[in-house]
Formats: structure tokens, sequence, C-alpha cells
DNA sequence: GTCTATAGACGGATAGAC
DNA sequence: GTCTATCCGTCTATAGAC
């Protein structure tokens, strides 16, 4: 034994990787100093010391780049969900959970306006992440559905108001106010809306009902 | 008293204002057909039969073109959003009116993926709607209040609420489900529950006060 | 792996003849 | 008003020397 191996083949991998990671680091820089469609290999190469066609040896392509800064963002927001959910107490109520959820990924979200086109808004000109990409992303919507499943959510439908009151929530508070709280704030509210709608639609189906047996 | 004037001076106005319609026409249709993205100027004036440079006698630069269509959509909507008032009955209810407000809005979006985007996401690379065009937008969005006053909904914040909940329901439907109606069936349910939460809010608030008198 | 040089395409906009 | 010709910029990607 000789020297700690991080992967398949020694030293050499463990630099190419930390140059990836470079890579990554410079091109959201880049997007968020200037805009998603202003990365451009050749800025992004600058921006390690590099010149652009270099980028070509750690990846196969723009587009490559894109799905990779997308998996990344997922990877970070599942960092981010993970830590909630740990620093919620074991017997946390499902309205706190779904709140504090909702609250840390809006701030996510406000955290990096690009990075929150490149994942969540399906808008940049000829790009769509890759299915294996996509993938890295459901790990996350799963532990919506999760802290909803606790609340006693399980309708796919209810899942889809769900998102759709998510996504607008987060929508109207990039576009129209970036930086502050004027719809952030309202979560706890609309959580409360939420559930209440749910639990007593529940409520009516199930009196007509006489019990299944 | 010769001819019916149109604006200004005559046949060579009306002329120019039909070469003006065509040619956001041939926009509309090559932004539906290849994208908001495609947009070029080249093809623009391909499809009225022009050379790209002659779309200067016209407009002046290409976001003038952005900002018209951008107007030209707004009007469309209102055209859609008047005809649903009038289809109305005078007495009909708040919450039916709101509905297929809503209804005929997400219907509009669906119509057209590119203009939908154009209109209601800022998320085209150089391009933000000039003061003047942004100003066409705002007698729709009145129209949304003037609905929510009559059932009763005046505060801001509930202002703000149901535009994210708006937002979010046709945000999710055409980024998900861009022909279907795996949300927009759910207007009927939001709205319910959005009128529900703001109401029985209010009662709440109502019961500790004693009269400001 | 990194470089220089460049291909090849596409974009908005302008000059100036007709 | 419309055209041709062209400028000048952007970009991704490749070829080939070192």
């Amino acid at each position: 034994m000789r020297t700690t191996r991080v992967s398949g083949s020694s030293r050499v991998e463990a630099r190419r990787a930390q140059t990836v990671r470079e890579i990554l680091d410079a091109a959201w820089q880049l997007a968020a100093q200037s805009g998603l469609d202003a990365l451009s290999l050749r800025e992004i190469a600058a921006r390690v010391g590099m010149q652009a066609p270099s980028l070509y040896s750690y990846f196969p392509s723009k587009a490559a780049i894109l799905d990779a800064l997308f998996e990344d963002g997922n990877s970070r927001l599942g960092d981010v969900l993970a830590s909630v959910h740990e620093a919620l107490p074991a017997n946390a109520a499902p309205r706190r959970r779904l709140v504090e959820l909702l609250t840390a990924w809006i701030g996510f979200c406000q955290a990096d306006q690009a990075r929150y086109r490149l994942m969540f808004t399906s808008a940049l000109p000829g790009w769509q992440p890759s299915e294996s990409a996509y993938r890295s992303s459901l790990d996350n919507y799963q532990r919506l559905s999760d802290y909803l499943a606790l609340a006693g959510v399980t309708d796919p439908g209810d899942l889809d108001l769900c998102t759709a009151l998510s996504a607008g929530l987060v929508a109207q508070q990039m576009a129209n106010d970036p930086h502050g709280d004027r719809w952030s704030r309202r979560v706890g509210e609309v959580v409360d809306m939420f559930l209440l709608h749910t639990a007593s639609r529940d409520r009516r189906a199930a009196r007509p009902a006489k019990g299944t047996s």
C-alpha cells in the first residue's frame, strides 16, 4: 500500500476529476454572472486558464457540459433537502416538513437564477437534459412525494396539484422578486390551504362509502 | 369625402399596415413551427417574400418585432378574455367567472407554445419587452383582479397568491403535458380551494374586530 | 493534454445601387 | 421600398502540430 486510491487508476484519475470539477465551477460562476445564454466554451475555458478546444478532452460536447451541470445542480439540491430532513425532529408534523422542504427549495432556486433556469425551466435554446441526467432529478421529486405521503396525501392528482402550487410560487418569486420574499413568505399559508383542501375532500369522499369489506 | 381613411394618410398607410400584419403573422407561424429561438430576420423575410434587410423599412430592429409580437399576443388574449366576459350571464357567480377566465387563459397558452414563452416567461436570450409593450399586458391582468374583486378578494397578497396558482397550473401544463389537460382540468378545484381559503381566513380575521366606529 | 488555426454555420445590421 | 453585397460578430467543433 502506497497512496490512497480514489477510483479506477490512481492519481491521473483524481487529477482529471479535479479538473472536471474546476470546469463545472467555472461554468456555474459564468452562468451566474453573465446569464445562462452567455455560457460559451471560450469563456468557460478562459476561466480555468485553458483554450476552448481543450475542454473537449473532458467533455465530448457542450451539451455534455450542460448535462453535467444539471446533474451537479440536482446533487446539490439533494444535499440541501437531506440536510433539511436531518435537521427536522423525527416526530415533526407533516405540515412542518412540507413547509421547510418548500422553503429550502425556493431558497435554493433564489441562490442562483441561472441554475434555476437550467434545472427547472426547459428554456435553453438547443438543449434538453439527457435521459440519464433527467433521472438524477427524480430523487428530489421523490422526497416531496414522501413528505406528502406522511401528510396522508397519496393521490397522484394531489401530487400534481402540489407541484403546480410549488412551481407557481417559485416561478412568480423568481420572475418578479428574485431577491425578496413576496411569494416565498406565503409558503406556510399555501401548505395549510393545500392540506386543508385534500383532507376535507377526502372526508367528503369517505362519507358516502360504507366500508369495502 | 372620397375613400375611407384608415389612419393618417390614406392608402399608403393602409398598405403599410397590412404588410406589417403579414410580417407579424409570418413571425408567429415561424415561431410556432420552429421554436422561438429560431426566429431570424432572414426566415421571417423569406416567408413574406422579402429579403431580410427589407424588414428594416417596417421595424427598426429585431427587438422591435418581438415587442410588436408581444403586444399583438396581449391584444389577442384581450379579445379572448373579452369574449369570455361577454358570454357569461350578467349574474354569473364569481366562482364561475374565475374558472372560465383561467380555463380560457390556459387554452390560449396551449394554443401556441412559442407565444406562451414570449408572453409569460422572460426567457428569450437578449430581449425584454419594452416598457410600452409591457403596459399592453396590464389590461389582461386587470381583468383577473376585477373578477377577484367580484369574489370579495381584494387583498393584494391574495392577488399574488392567485397569480401564483394560475402560473403554476399553466407552467406545469405547458412543460409536462402541452396538449393534454392533466393540470388544466383541476382549475375548478383550485379556484374552490383558493376562494374557500380567502373567505375562511377573512372570517377568522373579522371575528376579533368589534367594528371601527 | 494542450495548443494554434480554422472550418463552417448563423446571427443582426448597414451601405448603397436601383 | 426593395434589392445585392457585405461587414462583423457570435458560436461549436475539428485538424493537426507539439
